[in-house]
DNA sequence: TAGTATGTTGGCGC
DNA sequence: AGCGCCAACATACT
């Protein structure tokens, strides 16, 4: 599931639960997961060190320990980062346990094992290939319209595939895009180029305050990813194709973009301009 | 039952 | 360089 607006509640709940504590053992059940080395020094490197603080930027999370190593992840299509306490329910498909004190976990599951930790030595964490490439931070250093207008004329894609380039800004996946564009009244699959500078202005405007809608929206009891079991889908358009557009009652379509499932309504988002 | 869809990303080939 | 396709993997649905 997780795009910006979960990874950012994956954030927030390991602040309140695994800040302060301290790594007392590893199980590192799957090694694809856990990158950078052998499991018995990634072992040691962990190993009686606190947890001193957690970041994010565009889906990737860390947490950072007191010697200044980083533990960062990706969650990838199913991924969970998670801190479980003595007595509460054990999540399935765990590939990574971390045993803190407290008697506290700090868990990583994954069903489809596309999500990956990596263990930063202290300073690196910045330099780490992934972690580089990223443009800015969707939220917290959002775009201007200007930019956006600006980066639209070096590409012949739909404005949808934009919008999910993590090299130009971080953190907006399928479902985003969809939803910022629906709430822009712009058609996904519009060359990117076609758009106004005032349509990008939108855009840019509508960004940030969708983050923190979708953010407090999912801020309630446990994280859910949109399609695990118990899930309530809180998107305007996601997975509602044939339903009326919660906006002028058209019903809502699907199309497939840049081999992406994508929701929006015809009525609303004109393709022509 | 077999085929298809599912949030992401990186690599490969044109 | 830019862009499309596909693999990585497990499960649910039609």
């Amino acid at each position: 599931m997780p795009e910006l607006p979960e990874v950012e509640i994956t954030v927030a709940r390991l602040r309140e639960r695994a800040l302060g504590r301290t790594i007392l053992a590893v199980e590192a059940p799957d090694a694809r997961i856990l990158q950078g080395g052998s499991p018995t020094e990634l072992t040691e490197r962990l190993v009686g060190r606190q947890i001193t603080s957690a970041g994010r930027k565009g889906k990737y999370l860390w947490l950072k320990l007191a010697d200044g190593q980083s533990l960062v992840g990706h969650l990838r299509m199913t991924g969970k980062l998670v801190v479980r306490e003595a007595g509460e329910e054990t999540i399935p498909y765990v590939r990574f346990r971390a045993g803190l004190d407290g008697g506290r976990a700090l868990v990583f599951a994954d069903p489809r094992r596309f999500g990956r930790l990596w263990l930063a030595a202290p300073g690196e964490r910045e330099h780490l290939p992934e972690l580089a490439r990223l443009g800015p931070d969707a939220l917290e250093e959002p775009l201007t319209g200007e930019q956006w207008h600006a980066a639209a004329q070096r590409t012949q894609r739909p404005v949808k595939l934009l919008l999910m380039e993590q090299s130009l800004t971080s953190g907006l996946g399928n479902i985003c895009a969809a939803e910022i564009l629906f709430r822009a009244g712009i058609a996904p699959r519009r060359a990117a180029q076609s758009l106004s500078r005032a349509e990008w202005d939108r855009i840019a405007a509508i960004i940030p305050e969708y983050l923190r809608w979708a953010i407090a929206a999912q801020s309630h009891g446990d994280l859910k990813l949109i399609g695990e079991h118990g899930a309530e889908n809180v998107f305007a358009l996601y997975r509602r194709a044939g339903q009326p557009c919660p906006q002028c009652g058209t019903p809502v379509q699907r199309a497939v973009i840049g081999q992406r499932g994508t929701y929006f309504c015809p009525r609303c988002q004109p393709e022509a301009g």
